[in-house]
DNA sequence: CTAATTTGCCTAATCTCATTAGGCAAACGT
DNA sequence: ACGTTTGCCTAATGAGATTAGGCAAATTAG
């Protein structure tokens, strides 16, 4: 029979799309196999097992992730770089809904040591040099932000806020104003 | 054979603590059986299959989180609501873990319908009473406010603070400050 | 208090998955 | 062309989800 020509790599984009299409959740070797039109043994020869399969997909869409907000934060500093950097990250979710979702599977520690999430937490620190906090302070917000940034845009794309008023887009322009301005007002601690 | 004496509500009661043993994900039909002492096939008499028990658990946590957030809310006010509300939650997370995941689990239309959500987003709207903001405002408030809360445990029980410092709790009380702050000084929209 | 009914739990059977072992032939380096 | 690698296959195993059908314990009706 004909070679499909595979790699890891492929492999692995091919889950990231079918996890678009059909969610996260649900990509096994499986439906992988049967999408890719192969045997689902086969696939063995290019990821070790199913768990090993949704690592590389989450990998993969962290870099992503880091690579979209990386050229968004350009030459930019202060709201302009923290609504950049918000928009980059919620609209990698909107378009890339099975992705997104892998970005936030569980990895096990060597995973996330090798994983872009460093580079996410430098590109918040980043943007936080453009205000005025002290260090301790800077870690504290990029824990915040993190916080707000994958919890709205989870709870968004699980519908929380589809079927109430305002639009989703109105808060979040509203919520980036708001961080905004609490970074730049940040309470000193009692 | 002798009687387990099963009802749906014990049957998911147990599934919500195996999810706290072993985590919300690995909650399966075979899983709860072997802990119940049943063979699997008799569950079925319980629930309609593994969806519908997932979504169970995932009624019960929304419905116990809402209680504690209630009794913690009773006669408070202002930055000392917030505190309490936030708390309540972070704590039943970091008391149940699996219950707290299953509160995640993403529900269809009408057991969304059905769950303690409401409830929750009216505690939330009574908290920011609290505080003097518009009714626009507040909406965007409590979206934001959810999503902090829900993304910080959810990073934090993912172990993402685990191995850096300063201690999660000291972000924690940190945020919280910085959102009261935030509450009360509300920037007007452009 | 017995008889009729309900229903909790079981066995058996089916289907789908995940995973491993072993083999063949296409692709590739020499 | 020749041997080696390796992508993909078939076959086999074991586990999980789910359904159908049966029996006996619990409950209700008379």
């Amino acid at each position: 029979m004909a070679r499909a020509g595979l790699t890891p790599e492929r492999v692995v984009r091919a889950g990231a799309d079918l996890a678009d299409g059909i969610g996260f959740e649900q990509v096994t070797p499986s439906e992988l196999a049967r999408k890719l039109g192969i045997r689902t043994a086969s696939l063995y020869s290019h990821v070790k097992n199913a768990h090993d399969l949704k690592t590389r997909i989450a990998l993969l869409a962290l870099e992503e992730l880091a690579d979209q907000a990386s050229a968004a934060l350009a030459g930019r500093a202060g709201r302009d770089a923290l609504g950049a950097f918000a928009n980059a990250y919620r609209d990698y979710a909107l378009q890339h809904p099975g992705r997104f979702a892998a970005a936030g599977f569980r990895l096990d520690a060597d995973a996330a040591a090798a994983s872009a999430g460093g580079r996410h937490s430098r590109m918040m620190r980043a943007i936080l040099r453009g205000y005025d906090l002290t260090e301790l302070q800077q870690t504290h917000a990029v824990r915040l932000l993190g916080s707000v940034f994958s919890g709205y845009v989870r709870l968004e794309t699980a519908g929380g806020f589809r079927h109430s008023s305002p639009d989703s887009q109105e808060s979040w322009t509203e919520i980036l104003d708001a961080l905004d301005s609490l970074l730049r007002n940040w309470p000193a601690s009692p």
